[in-house]
DNA sequence: TGATTAAGTTAGCTCCAGCTAATAATTACG
DNA sequence: CGTAATTATTAGCTGGAGCTAACTTAATCA
């Protein structure tokens, strides 16, 4: 491997990541939606397991990028943006799990995995992925 | 899935955002020190995509942890357990590499993502991979 | 209603991994 | 050998994502 194209590895892999954080935030805003009706701040934190002083700065990051609509004390709502990024995340993120479970990892280790392998993988490798589990 | 569950995979998936960076350095050094009998910080820089002042910060760090041992002007050597880590992380990276080939990733993908993939699989998932491969 | 509790906000801190620019040491070569 | 080019180091900056502590607002309930 020349060492341009491994550069170039890395810094995919460093682009990710930066967004795999963001792609988080929005997924579970939808996932609260979804489940309970709203995305309350506390409930992103109690999940994502940090402090709601980072969950507010995130938020704002968030706004900033029009990912998400705020207002002062109320809960969160997906902008269009915001939507689609979660449901792509979503999508990838069923679509490792199922791979996972289909060689043979076990129902925890994949969802727990997935986690951190959903930012990964390329559109090609998914595509590959869901190939595969239509085989 | 409880929001305590949830919480620890995403505890999980920041402390792997944490070591996955040692990580590639560990295993870069190992690399260009078998290729080119000596790992240099220009490389490193050359191989991840970084300017040499960044190696250098983070070389003092690896040092720091004792994975590896410099000298100014120096080249750089691993520690035995630095050494230990490089294999590891090489080894969990061919495996990344095959189980994409085995689904049907192509050479390029598989590759590139192994890149961010290789860091966030659990023992339990790379056992898995194993086993499927050797299926 | 009013007091207590819960939730959200803000300020200000740490640490990390990038960066540029300037400087110092080493190496290569005429 | 001495100079030029390469490499390494250092200082100091940025921006991100976490934290605690102090405060404000909203919600709950006696």
């Amino acid at each position: 491997m020349t060492p341009d194209r491994q550069a170039s590895h890395f810094r995919r892999a460093r682009q990710a990541r930066e967004t795999e954080i963001i792609e988080d935030y929005v997924e579970l805003v939808a996932d609260l939606i979804d489940e309970q009706g709203e995305a309350r701040a506390v409930d992103i934190a109690k999940r994502l397991g940090v402090t709601g002083a980072t969950v507010n700065k995130m938020l704002a990051r968030l706004k900033q990028m029009d990912l998400i609509n705020t207002e002062p004390y109320r809960s969160v709502f997906l902008t269009d943006e915001g939507r689609l990024m979660a449901e792509k995340s979503r999508r990838r993120h069923h679509i490792v799990v199922a791979l996972l479970r289909a060689v043979g990892v076990d129902e925890e280790s994949a969802w727990a995995d997935a986690e951190g392998l959903e930012h990964r993988c390329s559109a090609e490798t998914l595509a590959a992925f869901e190939k595969f589990l239509k085989r």
